[in-house]
Order: C-alpha cells, then structure tokens, then sequence
DNA sequence: GATGAATGAGATTTCATTCAT
DNA sequence: TATGAATGAAATCTCATTCAT
C-alpha cells in the first residue's frame, strides 16, 4: 500500500466515522452532507467522488455498523459449557454490545422504519451474527441432551432474546420515563439481564 | 357550534389525520407539509394558521395518536378474574392494539429516535395508560393472594411486555428477514402472544 | 380574470420572456435559472413552482418561440396573386421574420444540435407554419396552370427555400467573415432575398 | 522523436480525437471534461497539462476539424472541364465531405451559436477552403469565356451553395421531420445534390 | 377562515481546475 | 510525464414559512 493509498484510506475512513455518527444520529433524512464534510474535515465534494451520493454512503455505514456484531465471534466461542451460563452469558455480551454500539441500535431503527430497504438492498440480514448463531446451537445441543423438548420453537426464543435485549435501548427514552429509572445505568442494565435470562430458562424448563 | 366552526373543526381533523399519515410514515423531518395539504385538500397556509408550525403539528398528532391506547380500558376492565387468564388476554390486547395501530407504533420509534423530545415536551408519558396500569393491579392482587412473591421486580414484569410486545411490530421488517417468515400472519402473532404470555408466568412461577 | 390571476399571468410571461433570451442565447445548459430570476426579477424558486424544473422551461419557451410563425398568416394571405411575384414576397416574408426572430433561428439551431428532442416531445413540428403552407399552394396552383410541371419535386422548393432563408442568418457569424461582408445589412440581405428569389424561379423555369 | 515523445504525441492525439467526440457533440459547455479523459483513457490532469484548460482544447479542436477541409484539394483538382459538370462535381464532393465529417458540421453550428469567438481568434477562416476555392475559380473562367456575365454576383453563388449543403446536414433533424422522409439515404441526398446544382446553373443562365 | 403566490435559506450534486507525489 | 486525491465555486432543486387578497 502506497503512502497515497493510506492517506485515501484514511480520508475513507474518516468520513465514514462521521457519517455514522451523523446517520445513526439523524437518519438518512434528517443527516446533512454538509455536516459530514464539515466534521470530517474534507471537501464535500471528496465524499462524492468516494461514496457517489448520499444514500450509497448511508448504506456503506449500516454495513458496517453491522459488521461489528461478527466481531463478537471470539467472545462468544469461549463460552462456559453449562447450558444455562452460556445462556447467561450470551445475554450479557449481547447487551454490552448494544450498549457500546448505540450507532448500531440506531440504524437498525430507521431501517425499520424505512422498511429495511438499504438492509436488504445491501443484504445486511446475511452479515455474520455470532448471537443467534451460538442461540440456535445451545437450544440444539440442549435438545441433544434432551434438557429441553424436542418441541420446542427456536423461534420464540430468538424473538425474546432480541426483544429483550434491543427494545431495551431502542426505547430507551420512552421507558426510562415510564419506569421512571434510568434504565442506563450498570446496576439497572445488570437487573435486566439477569431477568432476561430468567425469563428464558424459565420458558425453557416450563417447557419441560 | 356554528355551521363555520363545524367546518373548521372538519378541517382541523382532516389536516390532523392525514398529517398523522406521514408523520408516523416518514418522521418529523422526512414529511412535507405540502404533502398533508395536497392529501388533506387543503391550503398549505391553513395548516399554519390552525397549528402555527410544522413541529407542532408533530406534536398535536404524537398526543392524538397516544391518546388512542386509553380507549382500551373498556377492554380491559372486563377480563377474567384468574390472573394467567388475565395476563394472556392482556397480552392478547395489547398485540391487538400495536398490529391495529402501525402510526402508534412508529411513532414512539420516531420519538426515542429524537430523544423523546415532544413525548417529554408534551407529558404524553402522562396519557392513561391501561394496559400498564392492568399490569401493575395484576401484580398486585397476585402478590396480595401470595400467588408470587413479595419480592418480585414489576418493572421487569413491565420491561418484558412491553419488549416482546411492541419490538415485535417495531423491528417487524428486520424480524422478518431474521426468522425467514411473514410475523404479520395471524397464526404468527398468535404464537407469539402465546409465547409471551408463557415467558411472563414461568418467570412469575419460577420466582415462587 | 381575477387580480390575483393577472400579477400570476405577468408573472409567468415575465420568466417565459427571460428564458427566452437566456435559453436562445446560452442554450439549454449554457443557461443559468439563476440568471433568469434575477432579470425576470423573481424568486427562483418560483420559477419551479411554475414551470416544474429548467428542462420543462426551455420546452415551454421553444413551443412559445416557434409559435410566432403563425402570427405570419395575416401577412401571408393577402399576397399577390402572379406566382412570380408570390414567391418573392414570401421570401422576403420569411426573411424578415427570420431577422425579427433572432431566438427563433438560434432555438431550431439547439435543437438540431440536441436531435430535436424537445421539438418532438413537443410536438412543436405540427405548429401553423404558413411559409411552408404558402410554399405548397403556390406550387399547386402553380401545377395547375401547368406554370410548372407535374413532375416538379416540392421538397427540393422547400429544401432550397428554408436553406437559403435559415442558413443566411444561422451561420451569419461564419458567413460574414467568408463573405467579408456584414450580412445583417439591409442592403445585403436585399441582394440575398433576391437572389434567393431569382434561384427558385430559374430552378422553376429550367424544369419546364 | 524518442519514444518518450512519441508516447506523448499518441496522448495526445487520443485526447483530440475523444474531445472531437464530445465537444462537436455536446458543445463547450455541454461538454465534460472528465468524459473526455475516460473515453481516451488518461488522467483528467494529463489534458490540463497538455492543453491549458478546457477552452483551449476546445479550440485546437475546431482547428483540428477546420483543417480536413484542406484535404479536399486533391480531389478538387481533378474535375472535369466543362463548367456545368465541373459544378456538378463540386457539389458532390462538398455534400460528401459533410456527410463524412458531421463533427464539423456541428462544429461550426456551435461557432455560430457563440458568435464565432473560436472561430475568429483560431483565424479558422483563413484555412484553406478548396471548395470556395474552386468555386471561384469557376466562375472567373465562366467569366472570361463568356459563358456568364460579368455582373454576376459571386457572393451569392458562394452563400447558396453553402446553404443548400451545409443547412441540409445542420438542419437535418428538423428537415426530417418536416419533409416526412430520412434525408440522410443516399437516394434523397443525390437527389438533393443534383437539384442544388440545377439551381446553381439554372440561376447562372437566367443571367446569361 | 381560506387561498395561491411568493420567498429565503439551504440541500444535494456537479465540474473545471489544482495539488501532491 | 503521469496520476489519483482534493478543492471551491456554482448549479439545480427543495421546503418551511409568510404575504396579499
């Protein structure tokens, strides 16, 4: 890589570091290229001449904030072996991810209400995803062990994981009023992960 | 009232529900006013005398649409009297509500987006609330009746419902891709409220 | 015709008249809608308000330009009636309008440059073109009194006279410097109107 | 030459040919200067390099086509005697020429749309015009034999065989669709060759 | 109360040209 | 010589809001 590249690489990056920033903050509409240039520190033509236009960049961005959660791989393979502090586990490391990567949260909810069109478009739903991946394999190694039933529906348990974990801070804001904490801090996050996985053994031994 | 006044008010009404239209589609900033004029037949200056700007129009619509959650009390005061029974058709209301009303929905995705903004600016976390406030009595009566313990977290009780319930219609278009099926199908939805309600009372049992 | 209409007319013929020149001048994307609202001293936005987007604009003011040979069928009807002296006055006719028009002769150029896309979107060819429907009728008549024979081809009559007439003021720029005249004289396009006249005539006779 | 030259002449060379391409096409304006260094497949700064800036190169360009009428001479030189056929000939030989070379057509169209500015300051006039060349030659020895007055009007030879050529190819696209036929089949262009001489030297012996 | 015209500020995008290597 | 990155100025078009009637 020549000293050109890197510095193209680096003007790359940075506009996609403050692109995400303003994207996950204001959405695709609310976003200004202006901004971007401005807090980039680039002409606004450059993020032209890189990106082509406003929306391509949008979806370089929600490819790669979605790419993070493939970085979660190695903490997920080392897991504990025990069923149920596995699944504890997963739920913890799901929500610090969300925790740490709020951009991410974010794009996920105006593709959401954008009808997932860039996700699709850009076939975001195929990036890796080490959460589910490593669910579907303790639900099926549980179901080798016969802790759970045969009939159990992975489905339901994918579901409640997300909803659980994500909505947790997609509404954020609305909850911490109606609960009337501040749902941010360690200690709350702490109790809800812990009632999380409650919540899911609990379904899965009832099931029993 | 006047015939003028009744004309106005008509006016008001249909500005109001074609502006919830693309407020809860498109967001505060991706809406066009012109557009609610054009949809409501109205004169884009009208919309401006009778709510003086665009940001309070939002407003307006945030509050009406919220509002539209107190009429489920009827439904909701006539429920059974055993608490599973209770929870389940409370649960069974509120996906009701949530699949009925797609703007309520998108709005408060809209709010948390903007901070929660005019949901705190307008005390909309003050709007009655049955569902919660059925949840809370539930609680109650099962506690005074031992049925579970003292010890129990309502919020987390709260947190649950309101996840698997509204993340389920919020995140629809990604959920679907995820789990590779139509979650807008009724036989879905029904496993899914039943799913919820399970997850609920294992976790309410297995605290007992 | 309300007030309100009237100020809305001038308004729009006062940017029609603008464009006109901007356009014949610059053409299509030489031209500037800055620079249209500025002399037409309006608002530019009202410019698209008006006329939807630049393209649409130029169409208008080539429909508009072009619509001013119809104006030419007063003066056309009350010819002489020998043929001779017919076409001669047609001729000078045509000339004049051509020296009258000057953004006339400079839209027919852009859009041959432009493979007369507007002119056919347009539908502008279809236009009230009274030279040319002189032309044919003097050729007819002239058919009849066998002045002329049957085999006489009209295209080449038409050819010849547009040539002649168009080319003398289209290319005036070039022509000048070749001829080391100036052109726009009166007493040089006299020479040229009757020159042109004598072609047709001598062409017209020959083939008898 | 070294080869470093000779590289550099090929350049050369491949940037006019493809600005050729673009500006007879698109115009000065039209025109964009990143398309000509993608078709000819160098670096954009290459062409300012070598060519100063756009206008420049826009200019060595209609030099450039100017120049090839000049290629005309060899097959000038070679008529026939006899004045009609000589005529004939030459007409022939202007309309292939226009026909082979459309970039010089709108070349010069697009001189005269800017008043010929280029067009002046390149003393573009002052290339060599065999056809106008021999034209006069015509005429001088029609003239000292006799075969056509004295008074005869050279200009106005000059300007019809000019218009009748050069106006069927600029005009082309509106001619189409005028006259309702494709005149650019070589049937209607001989057609048109053997009327715009007929007219010539009909025009020539109506002044005998 | 209601309307259509008009505006100002700003958004995205383009493009000739220059810089750094 | 040749290149890809970078820039500044400007172009088209948009949109919330106000004006005049």
């Amino acid at each position: 890589m020549t000293k050109q590249e890197m510095r193209t690489d680096a003007t790359k990056k940075a506009i996609l570091k403050f692109a995400e920033e303003e994207f996950s903050d204001k959405g695709l509409y609310g976003c200004r290229v202006d901004e971007i240039a401005r807090k980039a520190n680039v002409n606004k033509a450059l993020i032209y001449r890189h990106f082509g236009n406003k929306e391509t960049l949008y979806k370089e961005v929600l490819v790669r904030v979605y790419t993070r959660l493939g970085d979660l791989e190695e903490k997920v393979i080392n897991l504990q072996t025990d069923y149920e502090l596995k699944l504890k586990d997963l739920v913890h490391i799901y929500f610090q991810f969300l925790y740490d990567n709020p951009s991410f949260v974010r794009m996920v909810m105006w593709e959401n209400l954008h009808g997932a069109k860039s996700f699709k478009e850009r076939g975001v739903a195929e990036t890796k995803n080490p959460i589910l991946h490593e669910l579907g394999r303790i639900i099926q190694e549980a179901r080798l062990r016969s802790e759970v039933p045969e009939s159990i529906d992975s489905d339901q348990l994918i579901l409640t994981l997300i909803a659980c974990s994500f909505n947790y801070f997609s509404n954020m804001n609305t909850l911490n009023i109606i609960v009337g904490k501040d749902l941010m801090l360690s200690e709350n996050r702490e109790k809800r992960i812990q009632a999380t996985t409650e919540m899911l053994l609990a379904y899965l031994k009832a099931r029993q």
